[in-house]
DNA sequence: TAACAAACGTTATATTATAACAATGATAAA
DNA sequence: TTTATCATTGTTATAATATAACGTTTGTTA
C-alpha cells in the first residue's frame, strides 16, 4: 500500500511539474520536463503517474489522456471526479460540487451494479473562448 | 454535414460489428474483423468510427479507448452520455435515466462556463462479478 | 542482518491514433 | 450534360500513448 504522505523522488518531481503547470500534462510531455532531472524512460513517468493517482494527488482527463493535480478535497482518493473542460483552449477546471458529488454518487443502477466510483467530464466553451 | 440515415459502406460495416457485439470493441480489434471485407487500414476503422460518433450511432467509452452502439434515445447525439463499466468483466451497459440526465445536464459551472455535453462513467463490479 | 516489498533504470515492444496524398464516387448547380 | 464541389476511399508512413520484462537498488521491518 502507498503510504499516504510520503512521495518518491520521481513521484515528488512528476507530482511537482503537475502541480506547477497551468493546464493538463501529457505523460511524454512530463518526459520531455525531466529529463534534465535523470528520468529517461516512459516507464519512469507512467509509474509515478499511476502511483500518484492511487494516492488521490493527481486525476487523469480520460478524454484527453492528460493529467492535472487534484485541487479538491471532496473527491477522497478519486472516487467522485467531475471536469469541466474547454474544446477550443483546452482549460481543464476540477469541479467540487458537494451536491452534484452526492447526487451522482447515490445514483443506482438498475441493473442492479453497485458502483465503486464515477468520472465525470463536462464539455463547452470557457468564459474566455465563449 | 452528415446526412442522418445514409451510412457509407465502410460506416455501415463498422457498425454491424460494433452493433453485433456483446461489449465495447477496441478500434483494432474492429480491424481484425473486417479484413475479410477490404478494409486493411486503421485509418479507416477511425474515420468510419468519426462519422459514427458524429451521427450519435456509437459512443466511445474514453476509460478504455473502445466503442459501443448506441442503445439510448436519450442522448440525442451524444449531448448527454452515461456508462456502468465492470471493472472484473468489462461490461459496459449505457444508461439511459432521464432524471439524471437532466439533472447533470442543468448543472451550471460557478465559473462561467456553459456547457455543451457531458460524458459520464461509472465504475464498479457487475451482478455477475460482484 | 536477513527477508521482503517498493521503487528504480533500462531496453524493447505493444497499442492507439493521425498525417498526407492521390483516386473515386455522389450531388447538385450551371 | 458537364463541371464544380465535397464526402468517402485506399494507401503508406509515422506519431503518440502505454506496457512488458528484466535486473538492480533502496527502504522497512521482523
Amino acid at each position: 500500500m502507498a503510504q499516504a504522505q510520503t512521495l518518491s523522488r520521481n513521484q515528488q518531481i512528476v507530482l511537482d511539474i503537475i502541480e506547477k503547470a497551468k493546464g493538463p500534462l501529457k505523460a511524454y510531455s512530463i518526459l520531455f520536463n525531466v529529463q534534465k532531472k535523470g528520468i529517461n524512460a516512459p516507464q519512469q513517468i507512467y509509474r509515478a503517474l499511476d502511483k500518484l493517482i492511487e494516492m488521490g494527488k493527481i486525476h487523469k482527463i480520460e478524454s484527453k489522456n492528460a493529467f492535472v493535480a487534484c485541487r479538491s478535497s471532496d473527491c477522497e482518493i478519486s472516487k467522485a471526479t467531475a471536469f469541466s473542460i474547454c474544446e477550443s483552449c483546452e482549460m481543464v477546471d476540477e469541479i467540487s460540487d458537494t451536491k452534484l458529488s452526492k447526487y451522482i454518487s447515490s445514483f443506482n443502477h438498475k441493473k442492479g451494479m453497485k458502483f465503486k466510483r464515477f468520472n465525470l467530464e463536462f464539455f463547452g466553451l470557457c468564459k474566455k473562448c465563449k
